[in-house]
DNA sequence: CCCGTGAAGATTGTCAACAATCCGGAGATG
DNA sequence: CATCTCCGGATTGTTGACAATCTTCACGGG
């Protein structure tokens, strides 16, 4: 058999990763609202399988941090208070800045100004159409992209994590206004420094968009 | 009762939990090489505990990324080539550099700076003794003090994983050589610059030491 | 009325056994 | 001799049951 047929392996995946990544996406949307305890049994009637997999899930949902633990008395969805907001802002800041900066002086800094300067626009015309849902939807694929170019496992496993919980927070704040072009301004000058290649104006503008949006929702949430 | 007393919770902690660390050391130590399967039956009966428990632990090493699982077929302690190095150090160097502005720019600079200056300190006396091992443990303490002192759990969270990985990398290559005095400069530079308050300084030497620290690295591994 | 006591119920923590899958080698076949 | 098939051993994946712990609530005493 020929090794050169561009088949990739079968993604087959293992039980606790697959009920990882759903009750992650339920942290995300609120399906599984903050503070809420987690019960093991319910859970897994829910899932279809035993207790066992879906602790080992739970597990991993504590290592990332969406989920505490308290000995022998359950586990729940970890809350985020004002501090707990502006550190994920932090480290966003950290992560996304060191992807920015990896995008603009790499090799194909060009394309991937390009890629973004697309998903800027999704964000444009969801604005323009008055769609706040797509609106935040392209917003997220915006940073989601920005860290996939740079090509980097950690930065995305950690960036991930902290877009779940990004999305934890506006979730809870649903119904709040934003001023959607605001948005896409700080989105669009962020492109256009990845493609200038001015790191200085690069990290000013992500730094900007962070506290910007740190800021929204810290107004917002009180 | 009084509620302020000053006590701590008690720090009961899960037995997934401590296995969890052990296995950390065990990998960051080289106890568990690089690209070793781990048996479960095996790490089971050496913890004196049945798989279950074993198996969570595994799982929060698996999202942590110190662990690789093969479905059906085990869990292996992941291997680092030279890629995998490079993008520690990207990944450390924007961790870090967060982390340093936030110690410069926050309101206990000073006490900060003289903390980790104690810390350069230490490693300055190691490097003068020629006490290589207790330089690298001294180097350790510096970066994990200065990422303690931003106050930030996601930082710390992600750092402690990196430093494992760090450690992995020195671990395997053990009984190379670098210049010591070279190491300890680099982080007096660090300290001074976040004394002084000068941003563009501070950026620009934690990337220095980081690119110095890869390159030796790399050099080392080749 | 307030507080300590104790038992019931529910939930988590742990285990040992069973099922499914994979790997290696012996044997048959061309 | 090469190759395919099949089987045994070993390892992982999953389950249901049991033990330990916590919470709740009713009860009785002060």
């Amino acid at each position: 058999m020929s090794a050169a047929s561009g088949f990739q392996p079968v993604p087959r995946e293992s039980t606790s990763s697959l009920i990882t990544r759903q009750l992650r996406e339920g942290i995300m949307y609120g399906t599984l609202p903050a503070g809420a305890q987690l019960s093991e049994a319910a859970l897994a009637a829910e899932f279809g399988v035993s207790r066992g997999p879906l602790r080992e899930a739970m597990q991993r949902l504590v290592q990332e941090g969406l989920v505490r633990s308290e000995l022998n008395r359950g586990l729940f969805v970890k809350e985020l208070d004002e501090a707990e907001i502006r550190d994920i802002y932090l480290t966003r800041t950290a992560i996304e800045t060191a992807a920015a900066r990896a995008v603009a002086h790499g090799d194909s800094a060009a394309q991937g100004a390009e890629r973004l300067r697309t998903r800027a626009a999704v964000m444009a015309e969801a604005a323009a159409a008055g769609d706040l849902h797509r609106l935040a939807d392209a917003d997220f694929a915006f940073h989601e992209e920005l860290v996939n170019l740079a090509g980097s496992p950690r930065l995305h496993r950690v960036h991930e994590t902290l877009m779940v919980e990004t999305r934890m927070c506006m979730t809870a704040l649903q119904g709040t206004y934003f001023d959607p072009d605001d948005q896409v301004a700080e989105h669009s000058r962020i492109v256009e420094a990845i493609a200038s290649g001015d790191d200085a104006e690069l990290v000013a503008q992500i730094e900007e968009h962070m506290q910007e949006a740190l800021d929204r929702l810290v107004r917002a949430s009180r």
